[in-house]
DNA sequence: ATCTTGATATATCGGTTCGATATATTGATG
DNA sequence: CATCAATATATCGAACCGATATATCAAGAT
């Protein structure tokens, strides 16, 4: 799943720029199933306009820099729609975390405690955040994949919850004899 | 997290050469939460082969192309251990089959409806494959993972199992007074 | 016999993306 | 004053992707 797709998918629903494509992929609707950097984002613009199938307008406004307006064209919705239409692909997924997780007796107690702690940190902001939005969502769509996330979320939580104490038992090696010292 | 720290990792563990290593990646144990493309494996060892992270001997084996077998050095591990203890950056996940959802009022029925089984075809899979090796399944920390990606996993299916109608019914429109054509 | 396929292996290409950074403008804060 | 944040555009070098190439052999199909 390409930026291209997404930059079209979001200029689909309306115009924007850039920056704004960069905000919604990072705080908007579309955060949770794609992240996307300034650094693929203007390039794929570039070539989606030279390739027609955005269009941009530059807008002055007073106190800001001047901003570029992206807006999809009839080509660029086909292109959109045939790309939507392929066999979907995998998702696809990384957690630095799981491999910490994986070689846990060699990075110590510690370093386990605090990326488990760090973890639940992030995913219950993460719950609390889509449970904001989920509040004040007025699309199906959306909030169907809301649901699935809250509820992928919670899972999650409940999981480490739960769970913690095996790997950090295993981060702590196996039971000795020895009295652990006073942390 | 990097093809880096991944080929660090799997090298602690044992010698292996770029092709096992991308075995692993996309077979073994590594794959539920990383995967890397040869275009990055290959270069990847020669760099922490420059830097003195890993050497490298080469094998000739009898009916099949000479083996490079690649060795974490004691530098190798003390940069791997340093990788593994700095803050742990989240998880990353991209899913082409949410942005369908997302975009299924103008995907058409068909397309959500293959989309949905064909998810749910790899979701029935992928447990499957983590059940067998679960059974097989020696050390706690892998253990650990496996159950924690199996009911990831087991939830994903329950929920799609129990929600595919809402997405269905976007995809197809709003209630229509006329009765669906015959499929 | 030849051809195709699959497995084990190494490797590279052009294109895409990342993460960091630069630049510009303004307003708020220390 | 300097710093930070927000709104904006843009680019760099490095890393990575996806596809492909090459090599060797064995097994199966024609």
């Amino acid at each position: 799943m390409s930026v291209r797709t997404l930059c079209l998918a979001i200029l689909n629903f309306e115009d924007a720029t850039g920056y704004e494509i960069r905000k919604q992929s990072t705080e908007g609707k579309y955060r949770y199933f794609f992240d996307a950097s300034y650094g693929s984002i203007y390039p794929t613009l570039a070539r989606l306009e030279a390739e027609g199938l955005v269009t941009v307008r530059e807008e002055a406004q007073s106190g800001k820099p001047a901003r570029k307006v992206y807006s999809i064209t009839p080509a660029g919705r086909a292109a959109f729609i045939a790309a939507l239409s392929e066999p979907v692909a995998r998702d696809t997924f990384r957690s630095p975390f799981l491999l910490v997780a994986m070689c846990a007796d060699q990075v110590g107690p510690g370093a386990v405690r605090n990326a488990i702690d760090a973890r639940l940190g992030y995913l219950r902001e993460e719950l609390g955040l889509m449970e904001t939005m989920q509040g004040e969502c007025p699309n199906e769509a959306t909030r169907f994949i809301l649901d699935y996330g809250r509820t992928c979320v919670a899972h999650d939580i409940a999981f480490l919850e739960s769970n913690r104490a095996r790997l950090e038992e295993i981060a702590t090696g196996p039971t000795k004899d020895l009295p652990q010292a006073a942390e």
